[in-house]
DNA sequence: GCCGTTTTCGGCCCGACTGTTTTCAGTCG
């Protein structure tokens, strides 16, 4: 993607700026660089459909920034960027990857010991140059080399559906000691972010020490960044850095909320309470010197006239509007899909028996589930023919009557997930289709088709009268392989003109649809289903994470049909 | 350099911790 690239220099432009002391731009670039970075569309299709002036509407992009895009766009290269480096020939993106390392630190070294690069740099510690330095000393050195091993051994981000037990389990350890009242995981893991950088663990404690002294020595600590009352960081054997912060009780809410973020969110907050003439920070909400609220969150949001906004909405993507018009939406609750539409198993790929997953779908609480294996295309994953899969209807048949006569509550669906072909057509007959509960149409083949092409294919597919769901709509997986090249804005409208759903896929790696694509559809009134896409019995619980992302795409639970009792939400579905 | 139900000019979030200092700059979130 373009956006990355122009992300990286802008922030590159930013630090060269914030070296040469220059006031305010190097935020307002650091600030576009990051809206640029989370862009759902790629700049180059922006420019294309609307030029420099649609490169405008990126919210902290104005005028110069827009013709610089246009100018690396045309020519690969920013003429000023250019210059700056030249100026400073240093390796900056890399450089300030090192904990404790920004521009100023940057500047001294390549000014006094000429460093470009992380090598010369770790050349300049061993050495003991870098020691010598005025402002530096031999702690700066020894972090120094310390955080070179570390970028070195550990980068990028954890997928939080991978880490959220673990993470868990931390917060439940330090819980059960007797000086913590109060103990939240807030940061992005709060706002269920697809991906977490680190962690912001806060705690409410009249006797802070104790509470640090044990933190700082857990067993899989392996670096103690900073130890004081107040906060404490560290990492973890596994590469996360952990922050915990201890905060006194009347001011938790304010605490929760700042370190809940987003930063965006916290601003707009800021500047809020500024022109009320208040001034919000992380101990709470202040007329002068005196405290107006900061206990809860509810608290300060109501304090400056807001209704409560779920951490997961804080974005900074009209959250606030829609706070100040007492518009927040009632979001579907965590537990409440009552039947899984996506599971595997070993019918085809997945591990388990139909049996097995519907004991497991009883003990978390569904209502029912849908089977829905392969299809004969996907040879990989032991797809099912006509054959096998009028065999397997005929056991759900059995099972289901067996539930019945026991008198449990809880239905199998005879589904499958029907592979699209490369034109679009479905991997089974009409006649065939006619007899499944649900069918869930998916794209496994053919990944790289043209944008046209793609949204054409996925589109015709949609369009067979019994195509109810689509699974994991944009085909991505997180740090592995790009989404499909999909216009999002026609697959939505076509999934609101043919009363096609569109799915959540739960599985840690999917999250398929994504937020911003939820938000849109939802806003076209286009239905949705939150999937686990089960392999396991033990990927049912993954429900949760579909539920976050729907969340984070501000659903409603009526938007959601397997939130709705079964014979609801077979009636919306198609034939 | 960006932005505007106060503004097309004059603002731009704010505090903790570290390491180097002896009162503070830089970094971080």
């Amino acid at each position: 993607m373009m956006n990355e690239e122009i992300a990286r220099i802008f922030n590159e432009i930013s630090e060269y700026l914030e070296m040469q002391g220059v006031a305010f731009k190097p935020q307002a670039y650091s600030r576009a660089a990051s809206v640029i970075d989370s862009l759902e569309e790629d700049i180059s299709s922006i420019y294309k459909k609307g030029g420099t002036k649609a490169l405008e509407d990126i919210p902290g992009v104005g005028a110069s920034m827009a013709e610089k895009m246009e100018e690396y766009l045309k020519t690969g290269k920013i003429k000023y960027y250019e210059s700056l480096k030249k100026k400073t020939p240093v390796d900056l993106s890399g450089l300030s990857q090192i904990e404790g390392l920004g521009p100023q630190k940057i500047k001294v070294l390549y000014k006094k010991l000429g460093i470009q690069n992380v090598d010369d740099l770790e050349k300049a510690a061993e050495t003991g140059k870098i020691s010598k330095l005025a402002g530096f000393g031999k702690k700066s050195e020894e972090n120094i080399l310390k955080g070179i091993v570390f970028t070195k051994k550990f980068r990028g981000r954890y997928i939080l559906g991978n880490e959220l037990q673990w993470i868990e389990s931390v917060a439940a350890d330090l819980k059960r000691l007797k000086e913590v009242k109060r103990l939240d995981v807030a940061g992005s893991t709060r706002r269920r972010k697809e991906t977490i950088g680190d962690l912001d663990i806060l705690a409410i404690s009249s006797n802070p020490k104790p509470v640090m002294d044990y933190f700082v020595s857990r067993p899989w600590v392996i670096r103690v960044y900073g130890k004081g009352e107040g906060k404490s960081s560290i990492k973890a054997e596994n590469g996360m850095d952990m922050d915990l912060r201890v905060l006194p009780e009347k001011s938790y809410g304010a605490g929760l909320l700042y370190f809940t973020g987003s930063k965006e969110h916290n601003i707009r907050l800021r500047e809020l309470a500024i022109k009320k003439g208040l001034k919000l920070n992380e101990y709470g909400l202040f007329r002068g010197s005196k405290m107006i609220a900061g206990k809860t969150e509810e608290e300060i949001y109501g304090a400056l006239g807001l209704e409560y906004v779920p951490p997961e909405m804080r974005e900074d993507t009209g959250e606030l509007a829609a706070a100040i018009n007492h518009r927040v939406p009632k979001l579907i609750d965590y537990g409440s899909v009552r039947g899984d539409l996506q599971i595997q198993t070993d019918w085809s790929d997945g591990e388990n028996s139909i049996e097995e997953y519907v004991e497991a779908a009883r003990k978390s609480g569904l209502k029912y589930i849908a089977v829905t294996d392969h299809t004969k295309s996907l040879k990989i994953a032991n797809g099912l023919d006509e054959k096998r899969l009028v065999k397997q209807m005929a056991s759900i048949d059995r099972l289901n009557d067996e539930l019945k006569k026991k008198k449990i509550d809880f239905r199998i669906l005879k589904g499958a997930e029907v592979d699209i072909l490369k034109d679009g057509s479905l991997d089974l007959p009409d006649k065939m289709l006619a007899k499944l509960d649900i069918v869930g149409i998916a794209i496994h083949s053919f990944f790289s088709l043209s944008e046209k092409e793609q949204t054409k294919r996925l589109i015709r597919a949609m369009e067979n009268k019994y195509s109810d769901i689509v699974f994991h709509p944009t085909g991505r997986v997180i740090g592995h392989r790009e989404p499909l090249h999909l216009d999002m804005a026609a697959v939505i409208k076509a999934a609101k003109a043919t009363g096609t759903v569109l799915e959540i896929d739960s599985y840690p790696n999917r999250l398929d649809l994504k937020d911003e694509y939820v938000k849109q559809a939802v806003a076209a009134g286009v239905k949705l289903s939150v999937d686990s896409d089960s392999h396991s019995v033990s990927h049912l619980r993954y429900l949760d994470l579909g539920v976050a992302q729907a969340r984070r795409g501000w659903t409603k639970k009526s938007d959601v049909v397997n939130a709705w009792p079964l014979e609801k939400a077979l009636g919306f579905l198609k034939k």
